[in-house]
DNA sequence: TTGTACGCGTTATCAC
DNA sequence: GTGATAACGCGTACAA
């Protein structure tokens, strides 16, 4: 008898693929309703009851479908994350900061790589609000007209999904929190360490122009350099330096000048690399024949020839803040829209030479 | 007249939150049935009803709700990415790898960074079985004790959600697909690199034992030295180096030995930059005091001092692979399991002494 | 405490 | 070509 029940239990098991609670509820001669409240543990079911539910639940294999509970409840328990590049390393430790605070809310995150485009960002955000995330992170990207997606953003507000920008953020779209890094400050700091070391003759290698984050770093590059009675040369700012080519040809010309810059500020890690292998391939020694100051800084940074002073932003931190806030705009606890903005420091490490 | 309906709209634009196809069907005066098919673009409906259904979900903004959606079809169009541990710069181009595939395919990803704990990645495997996501691509861990997660990855597998292994197996799980490394062959070769310039006293770091991938590069070792007719110095071998301190200190006391060896072999990004601040730290100089082979190579390998000569997987490949098989398991057109091997190349560069 | 009945938004199966 | 109806699995108001 016994024997035969166990027959009967793994043929079921092999036959049928996914239990319901519909199943637990005629497995044990109840309703679904009881073994539904049972398993989101909720009041008005005996202990005892409970207990056989949660039993005969384990034996089943339950899993429940969260497609259904959704359809109900609204909630997905999932929210959107859109990043401008994944290649960038600034996305490791992000990641992860977000990933801390979403994990013990049972929160889980879609990745969505939009490579600067803001057409595949477009259909990101469309697929995420169909999906019915809770909630999204975004650094959003720009088209070369300084087109953006800021309708489809709104369209996510209005249906009560809140959307935090960070490090970049849409002009214009005030009732959207925020974190970002000062970067005017970032690149102060930079300029200041500069000109401390006798460095007056200033580039700068950008990324897209257009992108809030590039331009706030211009901006301060520009605004340092007046503060400090510094010449600002047009030839020596590199713009649109968004991959390897188009950022070492132009640093390449500008160094082969006879009127070269003596220092360098990077923008991003990824540039740190090229600038760096660009200015060796060249057979310029660092910083001797020239300065460089580093940004966002990846553990490596430490370890190549020499060490890159780097001005550092706290990457973790701002992700681990954003997933904050995103979550508490989602559980509806925080009326006013946060606008945080993080300090960069600079690390003083060998790449800078000095001249006084 | 136009005014007024303007305002209507406007006014139901804000009141409603969501449209859904019932609101386009009365707007219409149609069934629900008919804007259904129109949307799926499905046959059976005229052209001009469907221009119009197209239109009216246009200016409703109509967005189509994937959890009810996934409740009658069971598809998601969302495969769940199991990654060991995020920090790792591994991760980078794999996840490009992956999404290159997936993007096109309307496939979207949920990450899950276990962080080398199995008890973490039980958790998520259930998140994800729940979500409903139609496939799994994970790396997975293991407890100390030898204990990992087969059993749920099986369940997954018998409700019909392909999971595929990349970087790491599950010894003992012949039916699931998987995209690894040749790790024998990979550290071989640097071995033999190392042997041909005359270094026969070599140490290893080694992440987590118990971890597939990390036993076969033991093993790997110590079959290449056994080839070799090199002498095995179990002293040198570092192992369950999981995080900085882990793998510095040992090193450190290893180096320090007046038996020490000539050079370390590392075996992923994470220790390369380990053991590369460990040595400078020590004063030692690279590769005259010692020489180092690394592994994983992220592009800054280049441009430390000295250039990590390195043993180089095909990250990117990795992922797309992986995401390749996955797909075509969804889809049900791949009857046999594939078990793709990639090999890793060696990147020579200027971290291993000439002793010969 | 437990059970009944309904609906979430969609697709699929029928009729017409 | 189109519309009515049922069902997917779950939560919940309401009745018992």
């Amino acid at each position: 008898m016994k024997n035969n029940a166990n027959v009967c239990e793994r043929l079921r098991y092999y036959v049928m693929k996914k239990a319901t609670i519909k199943d637990i509820a005629s497995e044990l001669n109840i309703s679904p309703s009881s073994v539904s409240r049972a398993l989101s543990d909720g009041p008005g079911v005996s202990p005892s009851l409970k207990e056989a539910i949660l039993n005969a639940a384990e034996r089943l294999n339950y899993i429940p479908n969260s497609s259904a509970k959704s359809l109900k409840t609204m909630k997905t328990q999932t929210i959107g994350l859109i990043v401008s590049d994944i290649r960038n390393p600034f996305f490791l430790d992000f990641m992860s900061g977000i990933e801390t605070v979403l994990f013990p809310r049972g929160y889980k995150f879609i990745v969505c790589d939009i490579g600067e485009d803001f057409e595949k960002e477009r259909v990101y955000i469309k697929w995420l609000l169909e999906h019915g995330v809770e909630g999204i992170l975004t650094s959003p990207s720009q088209g070369e007209d300084g087109r953006n997606n800021s309708k489809l953003y709104r369209e996510a507000v209005r249906r009560n999904i809140p959307v935090v920008f960070y490090d970049r953020i849409l002009e214009g779209m005030e009732r959207i929190s925020s974190v970002t890094l000062d970067n005017r400050q970032a690149i102060l700091q930079g300029v200041l360490h500069l000109r401390d070391n006798g460095h007056e003759k200033l580039g700068i290698v950008l990324h897209k122009r257009g992108i809030y984050t590039i331009e706030e770093r211009l901006r301060g590059f520009k605004e340092a350099c007046n503060m400090l009675a510094i010449e600002v040369n047009e030839d020596w700012i590199i713009e649109n330096a968004v991959d390897a080519e188009r950022a070492s040809l132009p640093l390449e010309s500008v160094l082969k000048s006879d009127k070269r810059p003596d220092a360098i500020i990077s923008t991003n890690q990824f540039l740190n690399e090229v600038i760096v292998a660009t200015v060796r391939r060249m057979g310029l020694k660092i910083p001797d024949d020239l300065s460089i100051v580093g940004f966002d800084d990846h553990s490596m940074n430490e370890l190549i020839d020499p060490p890159l002073t780097t001005i550092r932003q706290p990457v973790k931190d701002i992700g681990r803040i954003a997933a904050t806030i995103l979550l508490s705009e989602i559980d509806g606890t925080r009326g006013e829209k946060s606008k945080v903005v993080l300090k960069a420091e600079l690390l003083q490490r060998k790449s800078v030479s000095k001249l006084i």
